[in-house]
DNA sequence: AGGCACTCGTGCACACGTTCACAAAGCCCG
DNA sequence: CGGGCTTTGTGAACGTGTGCACGAGTGCCT
């Protein structure tokens, strides 16, 4: 298959600086900035110039040499590539501690992705309200889906419930999950799926730290015995 | 001359795999397997088998021709690699929403890294208790990050105090941070700084599913025809 | 108007990561 | 004990991402 459409393609690696530079920019125009360089936005990111200005030209020809680019019109371009031009209502699987925090934080719905329903397995949990929002039934995952017209859905069950979540998310017409839980999930090829797993993070974090300590501190008593790779 | 330096580097796409194939390996173990092939840990962690044999190449040649990778002497040095072999102590600051869900997140300690402390500004929330660790006042953070020698550090407060988090983490001692926070944190070059962004993660599937519109207009997400999977 | 200072857009080279393909190495069986 | 089967480990090709360097516009100043 070639998913080589008319439409440009944009380097994942770009599509995933793109909403840094989208909250610079928008922090950047509330303090009446109404002009910027790529050099400035570079450091603002913390990224190279002219990695910037190669991501920005993904978008087209929108900066002005000599000048800069203009704030607002770029906010604008980057929140159109992104497809923020409207609100994605997200539903939560998973009304446990992290489904908790995820729906009472309010950033979601303040950045486009207000929480159409959160819904769990444990009819326990079925009833309250979390950060404004029912816990409704998982049953009712695909009319929540359906009225609400929801493209993402969010897996913040523990691993072993997770991918039966993602069954019913996929079930229900989502086509886009964002998964919590420490599995890899098997969907469906036309299914978007991204990963955020706390473990592997401070597992990487310790990884480092080991390396740091001068990765020799382990020792092996007698061990002169490295692996002889011939 | 000491081959470690080949040992010593590994990528970082690599680091950030072993992660994946600990856990897989780990619940293999778990259901009795004791060998176990590239190919069939490739297609539980959902990657290429060649890419799971170089991955594990960087640790040694600890794969048997013929036969696969014996599951625990994998597991060992995985861990190993990893620095997985003691605890890492974390101290989380911010006890608001997330830091809540993250102290009562009991994976946490499974996996290696207990809460050695949360801590607030807020006075309010100092005192009361989050996953049996009582939160106490930033300016204590000094003290815990020594006397439980803390290397790692999460930031889970508002983007506001996220900074001044960071600064104080790294004024403590903390050579490792994990940050919740949506803004790009500015640290030593020696400080290793992970990044976790759910707006940013939710704002990547909303340019895929923008896309998979047919970069449509204004078309309502979810809309009514959705694409045929065969 | 012309020159100058500035900054974008991008060709190019290099680094990094992924995948293929295959020889080397081990096991099993007759 | 040798041949066949399996699976690793890795060289090489390919693809993606990064950063430099510089031409090409643009605005300002004289």
């Amino acid at each position: 298959m070639a998913p080589d459409r008319n439409r440009r393609r944009i380097p994942d690696a770009t599509v995933s600086r793109l909403p840094v530079y989208l909250r610079l920019l928008g922090e950047q125009s509330a303090e009446g900035v109404d002009n910027i360089s790529s050099e400035r936005l570079a450091e603002l990111a913390g990224v190279n110039a002219a990695k910037v200005r190669k991501d920005l030209s993904y978008l087209g020809s929108y900066g002005t040499r000599g000048v800069g680019y203009e704030v607002d019109y770029l906010v604008y371009q980057v929140r159109r590539e992104l497809g923020l031009t409207h609100d994605w209502p997200v539903v939560i699987v998973g009304a446990g501690n992290l489904g908790q925090a995820l729906a009472g934080y309010g950033g979601f719905g303040e950045r486009g992705f207000p929480v159409a329903g959160i819904v769990d397995v444990d009819d326990a949990k079925v009833g309250t309200v979390l950060g404004g929002v029912r816990v409704r039934h998982i049953d009712e995952l695909p009319q929540i889906v359906q009225t609400k017209r929801v493209s993402i859905g969010v897996v913040a069950t523990p691993g072993a419930a997770a991918q039966e979540a993602a069954d019913r998310l996929v079930a229900a017409g989502v086509t886009s999950i964002l998964n919590f839980a420490p599995i890899v999930l098997s969907v469906p090829r036309s299914i978007e799926v991204r990963k955020v797993d706390l473990a592997v993070e401070l597992q990487i974090l310790s990884y480092h730290e080991q390396r740091r300590a001068g990765g020799a501190i382990h020792a092996v008593p007698g061990g002169a015995s490295r692996s002889a790779t011939a």
